[in-house]
DNA sequence: CTTGCTGCCGTTAGCGGTAACATAGCCTGT
DNA sequence: ACAGGCTATGTTACCGCTAACGGCAGCAAG
C-alpha cells in the first residue's frame, strides 16, 4: 500500500476523490463507508484502502443533511464542576458508545436563560434526542423541547411534570427519608447547610422534603446556613463553624451535598466534637471522595451513573419494550448511614 | 402577535415556512436570522416575529454545508473525572462564549485508539478548530490533525513537538522545580506515589523531571507506589500507609496529583506523623479542594484555567497578532509550598 | 434626462452526501 | 432457452441553507 503523499493536499477531500481513486461511483463508496447495502468484498477493500490512503474523513454535515438523520444526542447539564454530572455523563457514554449515537454536552451554569440558548444551539444541529437535567425550564425551552419532534429525557429529578420521558429520583422523598432516619436516631436539634437554592431545584426539593418531615414531628430547623461559590470543602468548614457558633446546642447538621458535608466533618474532627454522639452529620450524593475521609459521612446515593445509563437506554431504544418516548423511571436512592449518625437511640 | 397554534406541527420548519409567513424570500429571512447584509428595519421585525411565532429553529446542518463554515471547536480531553479538565473547559468556554464559537467535547479515557476514534468523529463535523490535550498522538491521529486544514492547539504540555499551536506548562520542569524545592528544604529520603503512568504522559514527565533533578544531587527515589482507578483520596491513604510500612525512614513523599496527596496528608495526620518535620508532602495541580484540608498541601498550580483561555483565544484570533496557527505559549506554574514542606533547613 | 450610486431584496447554483429507484450481469429451475 | 430473482453497482433528485450575483427602485450629481 505504497501511500502516495500528493503534493497538493489543498481542497478537502470528498467522496468523489475516493470514488475516482478507487474507480467506482460515489454511491458505492458511500455504501462501503457506512457498511450499508451489498458491496462485493473486492470493491469494499479497494475503496477502504483508497479512503485510508487519501486520509478521507466523511463529511457528516452533508451526510446528515441528505439522510435527515444525525447521530447526536444533546446532553444539557447545569455544571461540570460538580462531579455529579461528569458521572452522569459517564453513564450516558457507557450506553451510547455501542449504539453509534454520540453525546454532545452543553452546560447551563444553572441559568434558565443560558439553558434556553444552549438548547436552541443544540437543536439547530437536529440531534436525534435530548437529555436535559431537571424538570424546570423556561417557557420557551419547554416549547422548543415539545416542538423538536425528537425524544426528550429529563433526568435527575422526578418531582414534577415531564415533557416526555423522565429518569431520576425523588429529591423530596430523599429529604424526607433522611429526616426520618435522623429523627429515629434520636436527634432533635437540627440545622441545615446548603447551597443558595433559587437555581438548584433539586437541592431545594430535598430541603422541602426534609423540613416537611421534621414538621410532621412538630420540629423546625433551628438554624440554616447558605453559601454559593468557592471551594465547597472550605465552605463546609466555615459554615459549620459559623452555625455552631450561633447555635452550639445543635445535635445534627444536614448538608445539601457531600462536599460541604465533608468540610463540616473535617471541622468537627478538628474541633474535637464527638461525631456522631454529640453531633450527627449527613450529606447527599455518595461521592467517591468520601471513602478517603477519616470517618464515613452519612449520605444518600443519587444513582448518578444509573440515571445516565437509563436515559441513554431510552434514547437508544434499549429500554423496556423499546419505547423512546413517555418512559418514566424512578430510581431509589440508597441511604448510607456511614459513621456520622448514631445507631438508634 | 396572536400566535396561531397550527393543527399540524408535523414536518419540521424550514426557512421557506418563515419566508411564506412573513412574505419575503428565503434569502431575506436567512439574512435577518444571521444579521448579515442589509435588511430594512421593517422587514427585519416582520421576519423575526414570524420566526418566533412559528418557533423556527435554524438548521445548522444545512447552513454549515452551504457556507462551508461551522462554528464548532472540537475539544479532546482524556477524562472528565479529574477536575483538571472541567476547569480547562471552563476557561475555553469563558473565551469562546462571546465569539460565536462553540466547544464540543470528546473524552478519550487516556486511550490513543479512543482518541483516534473521537478525533475522526469530530473532524467529520468539520469544526473550525481543534483543541486537544497532550502532544502524544497515534500516527493516524497526527495525520488527521495535520490534514484537517484547520488550526490545532495542543494543550497542557509543552515538552515535545507540536503539530501547530501549543499552550501549556513544562511538566518536566515542574517536576524538577519541586525536586529542587524539596532538596533545598533538606529532605533526602524521598518516595514517589503516582498513577500508573504509561498513559498519562504529563505525570510521566513530571516524574522524569523529578528524578532527574534528584539524580543531579546524587539521589535516587527510595520507594515508589503506583495505583490506578478507585477513589483517589482513599488510594492516597492506602498507598501512603503501604509505602511508609515498607520504608519508615522516608522523609518526603511526592504525589503525582493533589487528590492522592490529600489522602496521604489525611493518613499522616491520623497516624500522628509530624508533617512537615518528620515527613514532608507535596502534590500537583492546585485543586480547590485542598483549601478545606486541615493543612494546606504543597502543590504546583497547573494553570488550567489559563491554558483553556489561551487555547480558545488562539482559535478565535484573539491572541497576539491574531495568528491562529503556530503559536506557542508556555505558562509558568506557581509553586505553593503550603504547610507540608518545612521552611529551609 | 442621463449616469452612477446606494439600499434593499430576489434568483440561481451549488455545498457533499444519501434515499430511492434503475440497471446490468449472472444464476437457477423447468 | 428464458422468465424470474439475485447481487452488485450506477443515476437521479433532492436535503435546507447560503455565496454570489443581479435587479430595481430612488435620489444626487452632471
Amino acid at each position: 500500500m505504497t501511500s502516495d503523499p500528493r503534493l497538493e493536499p489543498r481542497r478537502t477531500l470528498t467522496l468523489r476523490d475516493v470514488s475516482e481513486a478507487s474507480g467506482v461511483s460515489e454511491m458505492t463508496v458511500s455504501r462501503v463507508l457506512r457498511n450499508r447495502g451489498d458491496v462485493s468484498e473486492a470493491t469494499r477493500e479497494r475503496v477502504l484502502s483508497a479512503a485510508k490512503a487519501l486520509g478521507y474523513v466523511p463529511n457528516k454535515i452533508a451526510g446528515g443533511l441528505a439522510s435527515q438523520r444525525v447521530n447526536l444526542v444533546a446532553v444539557i447539564i447545569p455544571s461540570l464542576s460538580n462531579m455529579v454530572f461528569p458521572e452522569v455523563l459517564t453513564g450516558i457514554s457507557q450506553v451510547l458508545d455501542d449504539t453509534g449515537l454520540q453525546p454532545v454536552v452543553g452546560v447551563t451554569n444553572y441559568s434558565p436563560e443560558r439553558e434556553e440558548q444552549v438548547l436552541y444551539e443544540m437543536l439547530s444541529w437536529r440531534p436525534s434526542g435530548v437529555i436535559v437535567a431537571g424538570l424546570e425550564h423556561s417557557e420557551a425551552s419547554c416549547a422548543m423541547l415539545r416542538n423538536a419532534g425528537i425524544p426528550i429525557v429529563e433526568i435527575m429529578d422526578v418531582d414534577g411534570e415531564a415533557i416526555d420521558s423522565v429518569v431520576g429520583i425523588s429529591h423530596r422523598r430523599a429529604g424526607r427519608e433522611m429526616a426520618r432516619t435522623i429523627l429515629t436516631a434520636g436527634y432533635r436539634k437540627i440545622g441545615f447547610l446548603g447551597t443558595q437554592m433559587p437555581h438548584d431545584h433539586r437541592a431545594r426539593k430535598r430541603f422541602e422534603g426534609f423540613t416537611a418531615a421534621l414538621a410532621e414531628e412538630g420540629l423546625d430547623l433551628l438554624a440554616t446556613e447558605f453559601y454559593s461559590g468557592g471551594s465547597a470543602l472550605l465552605k463546609g468548614r466555615e459554615m459549620t463553624q459559623a452555625i455552631l457558633a450561633r447555635r452550639p446546642d445543635l445535635d445534627f447538621l444536614y448538608y445539601s451535598n457531600d462536599m460541604i458535608g465533608a468540610g463540616g466533618l473535617l471541622h468537627c474532627l478538628d474541633a474535637g466534637i464527638d461525631v456522631p454522639n454529640t453531633l450527627g452529620l449527613a450529606g447527599f450524593n455518595g461521592v467517591e471522595l468520601l471513602d478517603g475521609l477519616p470517618r464515613r459521612l452519612a449520605t444518600m446515593d443519587a444513582c448518578r451513573l444509573e440515571i445516565g445509563r437509563a436515559a441513554a437506554e431510552i434514547l437508544s431504544g434499549k429500554s423496556q419494550d423499546g419505547r423512546t418516548s413517555g418512559v418514566r423511571i424512578e430510581l431509589s436512592p440508597r441511604l448510607d448511614p456511614g459513621q456520622t449518625i448514631r445507631t438508634a437511640r
